[in-house]
DNA sequence: GTGAAAGCGCTAACAC
DNA sequence: GTGTTAGCGCTTTCAC
């Protein structure tokens, strides 16, 4: 069934030279030391039977494996892919593989996942997992492997991350609020146990009390996670408490469009009744009904900057440094409107 | 930096040892061999020294790498990640890795992704991309590894594969467009390089047919991509031919948002003036405006269905047989109505 | 029940 | 400019 695969040893021996040669000439950092035309006689012969390099045995021998570990919370949600593009087109340019792991924030998962990328040899590690307590971001730490965050920081050490800036865009977003006239303003909270969630959450408070405005008791409202659901039960539980609000900001789109079913739930019409703004700019939020106000990131650089980051680290054995903050923007739509 | 891992001599050393028997006593299969007593010695001594297997040498020995490639077109398209995730589950479960590379249907870098999956000797493919002519699918077969094929087949050969009944699923959406008294309805195809492009518009030809519709000239209209922005102009193309039609049944969700844009923008209004039935049920078809009526299709389990045809033909040696056809059904939302 | 030995395919000194 | 050698970490006969 499966074929045997020719191996670098045959090639050398249908051009009658030693393997070493070969990967000399195979490789493109060593090319120039094997003779012009041996060089083109090889290449010839790996075409023409086929040869693929054995990277298990390149790896094996080397020590390097070429392939980075990715770990996410959830492909399935929309804002993931684009940074995975960035990663992964980033590390392509470098000759590196990605090996993406989605683990639902189940431990368990995480922890698999882990020990598999740790087999595989893996020679750094890009975490998108935003849990402030993390026991695959401590390991790789302990093991002192190259090691990225990916929105998310940790407080105290010294980590390479890439990270919108939450607190900016959440004062973006409550701003434009403002400037509608809104002042009883909500905020629905992303999980506590996440770093995004507890920074958008001081932002709120701060971008508020730039503004003069008051933050009543009750009118943050935490989320159980970064998911629809969530979301609309967490304005339900807002309304329920008779919370006065006019317009609501949402940790992330996901919790944003759970507001929308709880609205309408509710019989309550956005943005006629209640304005709402979510984050992140999620591909298709302005194809929602309605198209949703959002602070944008930019969800495929921040994916191709910690490539970066990791690279150099592994390339250049540059230690790991300050966080990267990147710039976000707010995307005006439809789900806002001034209060009347 | 990099800290040297802990290997299996090492261990072996530790606890008094050989290698062999420290390896017979970490693998499942051969832990039987040795002495209990020394077996649980030997995992207390790997536990503490956090040894972790290298599957580069396993694999070299073994010729197995226990991974699998996973090509798809973009995953970034709503579609794609649920069925990833499905391939994963299901591949997890046997103790299999998906190594994913995403190519844009570029086919420099589905030669590129295929290079590099065949050098990490995976043990066989998935291949998601559903151009017709595909020379990575022909390479696959030529070299008579495991293959499977998700969301297309081909006709000829013998090949495994999971697809949506893309010729059902188009039969019931213009049987519901019918039902609502719709006579004129156009088709947007998908790209003509696509088997599912081919299959529903063949579907749909038949559909009309059965229900004793007419197929005018010009109003089949080709798109020439799986997006938005080509069902917007498709349907533009439509409208700018003059051809006559109260209801469009598009080839997949992307077209269908197109065709909402194209609409809005000559002041047409869906569903009130046109009717749209997409297809794929991506993830927030739900939540556009309007919510999409479409023709749904199990993601997560067709890509677990190709994991298991895989697994099968790798650890079985199965030899590959049909296609497998999964059932669709008709997710009735807000963008059809009755024609008055 | 356990160990010794060989080798998977490759690269990197080190010779020449 | 090229070949020889050794060995990366593991599994797997084959002995005992």
């Amino acid at each position: 069934m499966t074929p045997t695969r020719v191996t670098l040893r045959e090639v050398a021996d249908a051009v009658g030279v030693s393997p070493a040669t070969v990967s000399r000439a195979l490789q493109p950092k060593t090319r120039s030391l094997v003779n012009e035309e041996t060089a083109r006689r090889i290449e010839e012969a790996a075409r023409l039977a086929d040869y693929s390099p054995n990277s298990l045995a390149r790896g094996l021998k080397t020590q390097r494996s070429l392939s980075v570990g990715v770990m996410i919370p959830d492909l399935t949600n929309p804002l993931f892919p684009p940074m995975v593009r960035g990663i992964q087109d980033r590390l392509e340019q470098h000759g590196y593989t990605a090996l993406i792991v989605s683990t639902d924030g189940d431990p368990e998962r995480e922890r698999l996942g882990f020990e598999a990328l740790r087999a595989q040899r893996v020679d750094g590690f890009i975490l998108a997992t935003a849990r402030a307590k993390h026991p695959v971001v401590d390991a790789v730490m302990a093991a002192s492997m190259p090691l990225v965050l990916l929105n998310r920081a940790v407080q105290d050490a010294k980590v390479d991350a890439v990270v919108p800036d939450d607190r900016g865009g959440i004062a973006l977003a409550v701003g434009h609020l403002a400037d509608l006239g809104h002042e009883r303003i909500a905020h629905l909270a992303g999980p506590k146990e996440t770093t995004s969630g507890r920074w958008r959450r001081e932002g709120f408070r701060a971008a508020m009390r730039g503004r003069g405005l008051k933050v009543p008791a009750g009118s943050i409202r935490q989320a159980g996670a970064f998911t629809e659901r969530a979301g609309h039960d967490a304005l339900i539980g807002l309304l329920d408490a008779g919370i006065p609000f006019t317009a609501v900001v949402a940790a992330n789109d996901l919790l944003a469009l759970g507001t929308y079913s709880a609205l309408a739930e509710r019989g309550l019409r956005c943005p006629d009744d209640v304005s709402v703004v979510g984050f992140n700019d999620m591909p298709f939020a302005d194809r929602f009904a309605p198209p949703l106000t959002t602070v944008h990131i930019p969800q495929h650089e921040l994916g191709s900057r910690a490539a970066d980051l990791l690279i150099e680290q592994v390339a250049e054995e540059r230690p790991p440094g300050q966080p990267v903050v990147v710039d976000v923007k707010l995307a005006v739509r439809s789900s806002t409107r001034r209060l009347s």
